[in-house]
DNA sequence: ACTATTCTGTAATAATCATTACACAATTAT
DNA sequence: ATAATTGTGTAATGATTATTACAGAATAGT
């Protein structure tokens, strides 16, 4: 069912060869799904940006649904990876947590791509495809989860006081980290997002204050 | 240009009536348009679900965006209103803002309508009527700037000590709340909402700390 | 009763949507 | 050289989009 895409540059395939970048194509559809959203973007717009014809967009992703969520795996994989690719567990939650936002507040206000989060501006509203909606869904979801690990760590390793309640700050965390995206696509700039992580970092002392 | 709706009853219209409600047609786009989104949601769908045929929707209405934008007033003088209707401003500002937030929290995961607020939830994409984006973006600024105006009475009154930068506290709690929309699209119950709104108060702490 | 006015229903409009049929080009394998 | 295979370009597909022409129905004023 999936596509079998061998990156083996020795193993060539018969028949002629592609003529654009693959990879080249998914950022660029990255960037214009993350821009205009799923429903608003329509393939003429999308194949005119690429320079390519619908049969060879087509044939090399199948479908507007298939293409936008390798779109969103591509992102993921990409300019997305900052929430996973924490730079050393020896650190402290509290110091991966901040760096986690702090990355976050300058990845959606970089003006070389659309602002915000590509999987959280593509929430909004449902979708024609109930498909789609969950595969977001499920992708935020996902990532998110991230941030209620390193609570629980903080939780465990004494950082924050044993009595916090560790999903409901999770929890608040994500909210910021959330409304950061929203605040970034109207426009907020890098030095106001990084206030704003300021301030939700005050929920988590530096110094932990044990009762 | 706008067109103009008498409310008195006794100035009767010549011509046939309407046979529907205005009101009552423009509660149900605005559900529908909050659910759906302004891009994904077709006339036809509108029509079927109004139980009118599209020359009626047009006669009262104008077009699709000028409906969208019809129903967007509508939800910000109803169900959006939450925002401005403070009880009263004999309350302490911060007394204010945690009524706001938690209206929001109750009102965002209000079984009965769509989640999360109708004018966040708008935003997201791009959309192919810059008009329309404006004018969200536009709401949404005046609606926030009620936050603005909450914090820095608060610093006036010396409620929050007067180093603080009311700019940024007041960005905070905006990009909380902006979050919180996000949240209940992703389904989060009231509790979890206003538990994020209790966490967030923490921030104007409930005894003012001089320095 | 008659005219002017406004709404309603049917059915059509041109444009755009995602997608593909088809003929040809470019490559590998034999 | 020939067959098999796969990508490309042109042009079309049927469906759906927002919007409206038109004829008839229902009201108010005269």
């Amino acid at each position: 069912m999936a596509e079998q895409e061998l990156s083996n540059p020795s193993t060539q395939r018969r028949g002629r060869p592609r003529e654009f970048d693959r990879t080249n194509a998914l950022e660029c559809a990255m960037r214009q799904f993350w821009q205009h959203g799923y429903e608003t973007l329509s393939m003429a717009d999308l194949t005119s940006c690429l320079g390519i014809n619908p049969p060879s967009l087509y044939a090399a992703f199948g479908s507007k649904q298939a293409f936008f969520l390798e779109a969103l795996d591509h992102y993921l994989a990409t300019r997305g990876a900052y929430v996973y690719a924490m730079p050393s567990d020896q650190r402290s939650p509290r110091a991966m947590l901040a760096q986690l936002l702090q990355r976050a507040a300058e990845a959606f206000s970089d003006a070389a791509y659309p602002a915000g989060c590509f999987v959280l501006a593509s929430i909004s509203a449902t979708y024609d495809s109930y498909e789609i909606e969950q595969a977001i869904v499920q992708r935020c979801q996902q990532r998110m989860s991230k941030i209620d690990e390193l609570v629980a760590l903080g939780v465990q390793t004494g950082e924050l006081p044993a009595t916090t309640n560790a999903e409901e700050l999770a929890q608040f965390f994500v909210c910021v980290l959330q409304g950061m995206s929203l605040q970034a696509r109207l426009g907020a700039s890098t030095n106001q997002l990084q206030a704003i992580v300021a301030n939700a970092l005050q929920l988590w002392p530096q110094a932990a204050r044990l009762r």
